[in-house]
DNA sequence: ACAAAAGTGTTTACTATACACCCATGG
DNA sequence: CCATGGGTGTATAGTAAACACTTTTGT
């Protein structure tokens, strides 16, 4: 790897984030609209350009702030798109980013800027470049990762009732779970903790829980094989 | 993403490759060593620049062949790498490849060239920048990857014993599996068809297996949560 | 004949699944 | 007082884990 060897022409490094959130018994992604050729009109994933002093994370959590307001939600890393066409212009290189915010900490974004909205991530409008691909790929990821963590509660708010977080399973997953299976399964991870507040609706009030800070869920997953 | 905003100061993209296979009871990673400063007689990962007209893979699969001479083996992008200071000289992201290799298709690189060999993988040579991390965040990978699928004959010869390939289970997973069950397990999967070919030796001759092409192994595996 | 690795089944423990009723509240 | 969603336990089936002996070959 001597340094000597850098290509003279380089490719431009992006960053594309993929952002979720569940509401009203859906599955969101938050798009927004471009407003330049090509696929001006179209709808796109957030993202910009990773600066040449910012890391890649950072680049990432930067885009979100500057486009969607959002900041503190969960972060990791997709996969990185890199075919020499996917932008006609030129050759641009995305590091996707995979992000699940509550509804609450973006809901508003659609109102401040007509330019940012959610859609619904099974079906979403036609995407500009590679997006779409992205998108579905983004979702593959999600679905593999409430198989086998509980981590659907990052789509919720701080406090929230176990037919939310069940409702957020069954909507990604797309079946219907069995409740009592559910909420006994889920509680025994220890992911959990009640809080003493409960969720007033026109029913039986429901118990709200947090996430706990302290339990540690990774490991605790039993191998398939061998 | 309005092209207009390409930055004037472009990082270089790398890409480097985690080659692992399984030898004498021993996973094993193969590394070149460097012959220019920062890093000069370092062991360091098989890595080269991306070219402006090639994709990712291309360009993973072409290092490999330039460096290493290997071919048609197992690969998939790992993780992307973009720390800032991660090379002093200049901004270089890189993009990392996970490749398994049987070692009879490598296993002669460090007679032709002095500056490939295999090293044990789970106590390597002290790396150049921050390949130490990127292996160890391979091994991460390979363990899970084994852990859901059955990925491991990857490692292997085309034809191969159920005990070598629970040998490479036991090597990479670091623990002992009971001898029935491994094979109760991996025959159920279907993947393996079994050949009329018998690897002889010391003592009782082992069948030989190999991968079975037609089976598909994704989504056999169950699902741990919810 | 014996040393060494290949090959084979069964029993037991555990985990997942299926399933139905009572409870608390708002209207 | 009734409609609605919240909340709870048990029995059964299926899968994983523990375990020991016979077979085949080379020396």
């Amino acid at each position: 790897m001597p340094l000597t060897t850098i290509p003279n022409e380089l490719p431009a490094v992006h960053t594309d984030v993929v952002i979720f959130t569940v509401q009203e018994a859906r599955l969101d992604v938050l798009l927004t609209q471009r407003r330049h050729q090509p696929f001006a009109g179209h709808w796109s994933l957030p993202g910009g350009f990773v600066r040449i002093e910012e890391s890649l994370e950072q680049a990432a959590r930067r885009v979100l702030a500057e486009q969607t307001g959002t900041r503190q939600l969960y972060l990791e890393q997709l996969y990185t798109f890199g075919a020499p066409r996917r932008d006609l212009r030129a050759r641009i290189i995305s590091v996707a980013y995979f992000a699940l915010a509550s509804a609450d900490k973006v809901g508003n974004t659609s109102h401040d800027n007509a330019w940012v909205a959610w859609h619904p991530a099974f079906d979403p409008p036609l995407l500009a470049f590679d997006h779409g691909e992205i998108v579905a790929y983004a979702i593959e990821r999600l679905r593999y990762k409430l198989e086998y963590t509980a981590a659907a509660f990052q789509l919720l708010p701080e406090q929230f009732t176990l037919r939310e977080l069940q409702n957020a399973y069954e909507v990604i997953l797309r079946e219907s779970l069995d409740k009592r299976n559910f909420r006994r399964k889920i509680l025994s991870t220890q992911i959990l903790e009640a809080t003493d507040d409960y969720r007033y609706g026109d029913h039986r009030p429901a118990r709200l829980y947090r996430f706990s800070h302290e339990a540690k869920f990774e490991g605790q997953a039993r191998r398939l094989f061998p």
